[in-house]
DNA sequence: TCCATTTGGTAACTAATGGAAACCAGCTAT
DNA sequence: ATAGCTGGTTTCCATTAGTTACCAAATGGA
């Protein structure tokens, strides 16, 4: 089943390892995955924990993760109709990953906005000195 | 020094930590980082192994890495000037994170594939059914 | 000598994307 | 009746990504 293909190469222009890469490397896409990974959400759930994101990407970014097999939809005939996303096998193996990026982010903020700030001001970081 | 603030959220939308994820969680990024990881690297060897980037992109990415920290530049005065770009500790935290990603692409683009497939055709992926 | 090629970029231009807001349908509560 | 919830789509505009051409300085070959 899970075929490894031997010549899968991120580096290699024609390989559709880029177009996934692409896909899986988006900010939205690292945060619906965070949020889904603790169990299924509703549309307007992720809307409301996810603050700023729209209605449109946030429509658009589970139609891609859906696509890819990441994420599955089930849309529930409830009084309002109800549309609860979850978490595919698959996307569960993508979930540490992408969820170590954002702790990544969160943890080391604090340095980077530092270095950012030494490097408009000197045009140097931290370590190049 | 490594203060890690209590508020770091990447699902608040004033957090800085939603710039930091949407640097990091980036396409040209991944790869570059991934190429680093290995030493230090001149700008059109990078150009060279990361097939179907633009000079443009190229230098954009190392310049937000550098400007981030994760990443040094070394200008070093040879013949025709060379430019050396290395990892730096911190980039270097990132880098497995982000190695995972393009490892992960590279592992199951088969499966996105073969899902995307199955979602063009019938609207339907593997495991909604 | 003069043109091609190397180095590492920048500037101009166009194609694609991101985000704000409006709009949609169906139902409910006031 | 009208404002609100559900989950979206559409439209528009600004920003961004990407392509191409060009730059300076030097080297190697014809």
């Amino acid at each position: 089943m899970s075929f490894t293909p031997p010549t899968a190469n991120a580096y290699a222009s024609t390989c559709p390892t880029r177009l996934v890469l692409d896909r899986i490397a988006d900010k939205w896409a690292v945060l619906v995955l965070g949020l889904l990974g603790d169990g299924p959400v509703r549309f307007n759930q992720l809307r409301r924990q996810i603050e700023g994101i729209s209605q449109k990407m946030l429509s658009q970014t589970l139609k891609s993760l859906e696509r890819d097999g990441l994420v599955s939809r089930k849309a529930i005939a409830t009084v309002p109709v109800t549309v609860e996303y979850s978490i595919t096998p698959l996307g569960a193996t993508l979930s540490a990953t992408v969820d170590n990026l954002r702790i990544w982010a969160e943890t080391h903020m604090g340095q980077v906005l530092l270095s950012q700030r030494q490097y408009d001001a000197t045009g140097t970081g931290t370590t190049a000195m």
